[in-house]
DNA sequence: ATATTAGATGAAACAGCGGT
DNA sequence: ACCGCTGTTTCATCTAATAT
């Protein structure tokens, strides 16, 4: 899978993108692109990567990139189809100074936040769902009003949160290469133990540099961003099986309870078997 | 029996330094 | 500007004990 600047063909009688997107068929790589990118899922779930952040999805979920923000939705790999809506647009989309009117003042601050990822509350993500429907079925002035309908909801929106840290943004194709190899690392062997020095060999790097390097690009340091991995397929494995919460342990690449405990707690800010309750009917 | 907490200990993150 | 080495600090993991 390489890395690459997506490039998006602009249709002559419109000035922004809409579409419906259906995996196997559409499959992104990591990758960052100049437009602004506005994604609902449909339906599926796997996990998401943007800038250095890392988390599950599932679907009518509502997120919005900023422009040049790296970004990865990998499906599950129990799951055959997934599908999304998509809307692209670019900055000037409504001509240039458009954004400079005062009208413009919280969108101007919305595609500010933007820059690293937002991430909408159900109720937003909802009303914005079926907005991007009808737009899909728009066209001419009705399909941009409805584009400027959506902006309005998301800048008035206050459920949200931001994805990725701050001044990850554009980096080289080279660089997202070396990223792209660390995490198709860590994915295919995060359930049993990863050293330093093993992933140091991966990115060929001293296990200082790699640190060093890790925590430049994605300001977390390694073994955070494992442990990440790790919590959020135990999160899955809670909710999905009967399983025992030391077998969900073993299973998610902690090899014992307590420290399996310590980790979920941090992040999930519940005992395994309380957040377990919580999600089950 | 299984799950959770407390405390000890060893690995790795980090900053500083000098070399290329 | 980047790398590897070194000493110090921080934090994940382990043992053992406690709670459900």
């Amino acid at each position: 899978m390489k890395s690459h600047i997506q490039k998006l063909p602009l249709p002559e009688q419109s000035s922004f993108v809409a579409d419906r997107y259906i995996t196997p068929y559409f499959e992104t790589p990591w990758h960052y692109h100049p437009e602004y990118e506005l994604v609902l899922i449909i339906h599926g779930k796997g996990r998401r990567f943007v800038g250095d952040h890392v988390s599950d999805y599932c679907e009518g979920e509502l997120d919005l990139l900023g422009p040049s923000l790296p970004h990865w939705y990998r499906k599950d790999e129990g799951e055959k189809q997934g599908g999304s809506l998509v809307i692209h647009f670019r900055e000037e989309f409504l001509g240039k100074d458009f954004l400079q009117i005062p009208e413009m003042q919280k969108i101007l601050l919305l595609f500010e936040k933007s820059k690293m990822g937002l991430h909408f509350g159900a109720k937003t993500a909802a009303n914005v769902a079926a907005k991007m429907e009808t737009l899909l079925s728009c066209t001419g002035i009705d399909r941009l009003m409805c584009l400027l309908a959506i902006l309005k909801e998301l800048s008035e929106s206050t459920e949200y949160s931001m994805l990725s840290s701050p001044e990850v943004i554009g980096r080289s194709n080279r660089e997202n290469d070396r990223l792209q190899k660390i995490f198709d690392y860590v994915l295919a062997n995060f359930k049993q133990e990863i050293q330093l020095q093993e992933i140091a060999r991966i990115a060929m790097m001293s296990p200082s540099s790699f640190s060093r390097y890790f925590k430049n690009r994605t300001k977390k340091n390694f073994s955070h961003f494992v442990n990440q991995i790790r919590v959020s397929h135990a999160c899955r494995q809670l909710i999905k099986g009967n399983f025992s919460i030391s077998y969900v342990c073993q299973e998610s690449g902690f090899n014992n309870m307590t420290n399996f405990n310590k980790q979920f707690r941090k992040v999930v800010k519940l005992s395994p078997s309380q957040f377990r309750q919580k999600h089950r009917v």
